[in-house]
DNA sequence: CAGTGGTCTAGACCACGAT
DNA sequence: TCGTGGTCTAGACCACTGG
């Protein structure tokens, strides 16, 4: 009877809408360019606008679009990719670097950082918020945990303004001899906080990026970075590989 | 007045909801345990279902919550922790991998993998699938892509059968000396064959893990897996790392 | 101010798993 | 067959951005 995928569960429509819509971001949208707005294609396609919101936000999700409140829906860039392994074994800080310290307290870390740290939870520890930019977008919010004990000179900085505070916990830091670290990458989605400085709404998907510093013997500080997961590929290598560049 | 948070926005219902819930998770709930049903839990906050469901979905994204179709939702236990670069620059197929192949074609690869592979649009590649699982449970999918010309001795080899192929391959790939490799994590949504290796939905999140392998000067394989990024914490390190084991 | 995306509602029906 | 989560609708109002 000539049909082909009769017996077949339907598929879901917004399913298929992401399916449309993908094949006509390839052919006829360029990047940054405008979409018509939500309540307009989801007429067009006949569809309720949560259904066409749900193939929006998969798209999303996938960083084939951007969207922004009191703006609109645009074609976002491919992904940059972001090294994350870059310097290879290099503490944080180092000039090479892309990050900026914003600033820093000495304050207990969540339970879960304390546990990698292997101090007693309400122990305080440094904290120094960091952001990295790539591009002239915001990619990362970073907070860097280093226990009081591990680096010594850090007593007495109270008095210092947050951000020379931050620079001088990573200097103290890039003193010690680092003996490895090792990662773990995660989903997540943001905090209010991180959110902010992201440029994106609480609750946004993100990479969390755990890192651990080994030095002396043991962890010497613990780095928990927060990636937009829309905009960013992270990359790890040896080589200063470029996937998918262009 | 003794106002604290007077001027500020409005926090949206699901994000306060979702916080209420973690809080709820924290204490009262074990692993395993399953919630009451949605219409029930939309009941008890006095919400609707969709704004209810709102807060879920962005629960099992953090990995707290498992949802099933026809059974319900149930706490989930933490992420495994899944060693991406375990052996440290080893081929796949490794003896001491978790990979289990399960068939092999030969087809033309997708455009950016062409682009990785440095090989013509449209030009044949060994495709081989294999799916990885730790603790009886699907964490990955996986196509490692070999291009014909890389590996010498894989003529012939149509009339295997998928899975003797898919070991054919691998065994050939090893042969060769491993020079290099580097990767590249994204976000991406589950297509619907991965997402059935998965047991997952079609759409739901994952960690796009894409690998280049280097030998003889070249790029000779490229292998894009597909974790669950609700299930899985991937790993990267110097030393078996066990991020928040327990 | 007008227009955008973000949130929320109160329903309905469907696909799936267990019984 | 029943109860679950998954999909979908047709509205409403809100928060933000820009001119």
């Amino acid at each position: 009877m000539g049909t082909t995928q009769l017996e077949t569960v339907p598929e879901p429509k917004y399913w298929h809408l992401k399916t449309v819509l993908t094949e006509a971001l390839d052919s006829e949208f360029a990047v940054g360019e405008i979409l018509p707005n939500e309540r307009e294609l989801a007429a067009r396609f006949g569809v309720a606008r949560a259904t066409l919101r749900q193939a929006l936000e998969q798209l999303e999700l996938e960083g084939r679009l951007q969207r922004r409140r009191g703006v609109g829906t645009t074609v976002a860039p491919p992904r940059m990719g972001v090294a994350v392994g870059d310097a290879g074994h290099a503490w944080p800080g180092a000039d090479t670097d892309a990050w900026q310290p914003v600033d820093s307290v000495e304050a207990p870390p969540p339970q879960a950082v304390a546990r990698l740290l292997g101090t007693a939870a309400g122990e305080d520890v440094h904290t120094v918020r960091r952001t990295r930019r790539t591009h002239a977008q915001p990619v990362a919010a970073e907070l860097l945990y280093v226990p009081a004990a591990g680096v010594p000179g850090l007593a007495g900085l109270d008095t210092l303004p947050g951000a020379a505070r931050a620079r001088a916990v990573l200097r103290e830091l890039q003193r010690l001899e680092l003996e490895g670290q090792d990662r773990a990458v995660e989903l997540g989605s943001a905090r209010a906080d991180d959110a902010k400085q992201l440029d994106r709404l609480p609750g946004a998907p993100v990479l969390l990026v755990t890192t651990r510093y080994f030095a002396a013997g043991r962890t010497a500080a613990v780095s928990v970075a927060t990636y937009r997961a829309d905009t960013c590929r992270l990359t790890f290598g040896d080589t200063g590989m470029q996937l998918l560049a262009g």
